[in-house]
RNA sequence: CGGGGUGUAGCGCAGCUGGUAGCGCACCUGUUUUGGGAACAGGGGGUCGGAGGUUCGAGCCCUCUCACCCCGACCA
């Protein structure tokens, strides 16, 4: 490629809307330019880089013996009804009509319009199992679209779906492509953990997350630096060891500074104190001797659970382990209505149901609101002062907590990028459309499902956020814009122009992806737009090497410098072979 | 959706107390340059996000509105 004519649209300054890392350079090396909120043209740059990725998954996919598809990203709001999702899935589904007012909407995930098809197409257990694929755009309507391209609302998306005649079959179906998903990540040179995750919208019983491992990643994930394990913080369960059940320890300890025997709950003025951090300020009491009451709403009524001070509750945790379709935080009539005050809500003389964190089980004479106005209540104890219904791991996990692989391991917290989702769906899909096959008893049978999806521009935005430095992007050379880069430093000097096009040729002729800078900008421009790029392999031709005969090649990565007689194309060739190859 | 913020040239920004819209980079022409984002000379480019209002006069004040960004809630 001649860079003069192509279109390079570096930028020395980066929008001040960008904030990661990613997007400013994604931005200035003339990547892609922001049409709308969460909508991007990708450059010729950025294009290149999202087709090297797409090209790893496809061919990893197709290894993986995954066939490819097209599927339409309009799709008929019939089938969402049939599957119950039109009106589970929220204002994140685009819905729009058509001119005769059939309600369409752009797919934000592709299991309807794929169990559709293969419930037309497959007919026989012979014809299973199979897993088909697409790579194609999505929408969701992200209500904070951000960081450019990692949390888009229209995206790339390669999408996967496996059909299997039982469980068994499906969870190889799943096994290859969890192990496909691990030769993508690891061909794109990215540090990445898979992780447990909760398999939210999509349902289905069981999934894993493939994290890149990033600071500016907006899922916490809990990691063992021991063993391999790994789980999104919002379903990394927290185990006691034996020693913490047995002991009793608790009950000396956890008092909330008052003297246990008598154990009479007291009430105490704490004026505006709302918050736990307050209540424990005012009342010279350790934030862990508090105990927190949260009203939440659920499909089986209004609920209470009890949390330690210092613990966040995990609303997702609590769905699951309460085995509820849905819970919230209640709001402030729900609140009003069981007569307790926001801020100031407390289990003792609470007429609902009301559950408590494991971690409460040990726990007395503790904080807690009195669900009056501006007064709390110490030395509470349940049992005694009130009953709990269950007790139930709800809250997340800390950095300390017990590792769920090894109790002698603990864990760490750590942030990653979501880059692929891989999830077991069961009959989830094929019992609500009515999608099977023939057994081979001559029944019938609805398919075993899996799906996995990888964002192919949050690849791209994760690569280049774990692999940058000053000077630009350092992608690995198998993800470049281009491989090697030949610079003329003097468009106008006959002599540097032949031997540079000399050069490009017999790359070009070798099957390398490289570019010829014949710009006739000068040198120090065609350098920095080189390593901005992070082109692998720099070779400049100016008259100053010529004097000696020679031209330089060097590496992007170490910035290292080899000079070569100018005719010694093979030499080059050999040495970007060895760099590269 | 709640809280905060920003809209002035392609990008980054200045514009005081209301009084003829500016700077740097980029762009165009010419000349000289060409190994680290060149120099000189000349030039083009703006409904100051939009609508309405106050005023002799609005980029600046008021009202409404739109877009975008940040934090939160939310989300494969």
């Amino acid at each position: 490629m001649k860079l003069s004519q192509y279109l390079l649209a570096t930028l020395k300054e980066a929008p001040n809307d960008a904030e990661t890392a990613s997007h400013k350079l994604m931005i200035r090396a003339g990547m892609i330019r922001k049409v709308a909120a969460g909508i991007y043209n990708f450059l010729p740059i950025g294009l290149k880089v999202l087709r090297k990725v797409e090209n790893i998954i496809r061919e990893e996919m197709n290894s993986a013996g995954a066939i490819e598809v097209m599927m339409p990203y309009v799709t008929p709001a019939d089938l969402w009804e049939k599957s119950g999702r039109w009106n589970i899935y929220g204002k994140e589904l685009l819905r729009f009509k058509d001119r005769a007012d059939r309600d369409f909407c752009l797919g934000p995930t592709h299991e309807e319009v794929v169990t559709d098809l293969v419930d037309k197409e497959i007919k026989s257990y012979k014809n299973l199992p199979i897993t088909i694929y697409q790579i194609q755009p999505k929408f969701r309507d992200e209500i904070r679209p951000r960081f450019g391209v990692m949390r888009a609302r229209e995206f790339i998306m390669k999408d996967a779906y496996s059909f299997d005649i039982d469980e068994n079959s499906a969870d190889l179906s799943y096994k290859k492509m969890f192990e496909a998903y691990n030769r993508i990540f690891e061909r794109c040179g990215l540090e990445f953990r898979a992780v447990e995750a909760d398999s939210g919208n999509i349902g289905g019983s069981f999934s894993h997350e493939f994290m890149v491992l990033a600071e500016t990643g907006e899922d916490l994930i809990m990691v063992c630096d021991e063993c391999d394990y790994a789980s999104n913080i919002e379903t990394t369960p927290v185990v006691f060891t034996q020693d913490d059940l047995n002991q009793k320890k608790h009950e000396k300890n956890s008092g909330a500074g008052r003297e246990m025997p008598e154990n009479k709950i007291e009430k105490v003025s704490t004026p505006s104190c709302i918050t736990v951090e307050e209540v424990s300020d005012f009342l010279k009491i350790k934030i862990n001797k508090i105990v927190k009451t949260m009203i939440l709403s659920t499909n089986q009524g209004i609920e209470a659970v009890l949390i330690r001070g210092d613990h966040e509750l995990s609303l997702t945790k609590y769905k699951k382990n309460r085995d509820l379709e849905f819970a919230d935080l209640a709001t402030n009539e729900e609140i009003s209505k069981i007569n307790t005050v926001k801020g100031f809500s407390g289990p003792v003389n609470l007429d609902i149901n009301i559950f408590a964190d494991n971690e409460l089980r040990n726990m007395t004479s503790y904080v807690t609101g009195s669900n009056e106005k501006d007064f709390h209540l110490l030395n509470v104890n349940h049992e005694k002062d009130f009953k709990i219904k269950g007790f139930l791991d709800c809250r997340q996990s800390v950095d300390g907590d017990v590792c769920p692989g090894y109790p002698d391991f603990t864990l760490r917290s750590t942030r990653g990028i979501e880059v692929g989702h891989v999830f077991k769906l069961g009959t989830k899909y094929s019992d609500s459309m009515k999608a099977g096959f023939t057994d081979k008893n001559g029944k019938d049978m609805n398919f075993y499902m899996g799906c996995y999806g990888i964002g192919v521009g949050r690849v791209v935005a994760a690569a280049i956020e774990q692999n940058n430095d000053e000077l630009g992007i350092r992608l690995p050379s198998n993800l470049a814009p281009f491989e090697v880069i030949v610079i003329p430093t003097d468009t106008k000097n006959e002599k540097v122009m032949n031997v540079a096009i000399k050069i490009y040729d017999n790359f070009l002729k070798n099957g390398y992806d490289v570019a010829l800078d014949d710009r006739p900008d000068s040198a120090g421009i065609k350098f920095k737009d080189s390593e901005l790029l992070g082109i692998p392999i720099q070779i400049t031709i100016g008259p100053k090497s010529l004097e000696k005969d020679t031209v330089e090649f060097k590496e992007r990565d170490s910035m290292k410098k080899n000079e070569f007689k100018m005719d010694d194309i093979e030499g080059l060739l050999n040495l970007a072979n060895e760099k590269i190859r």
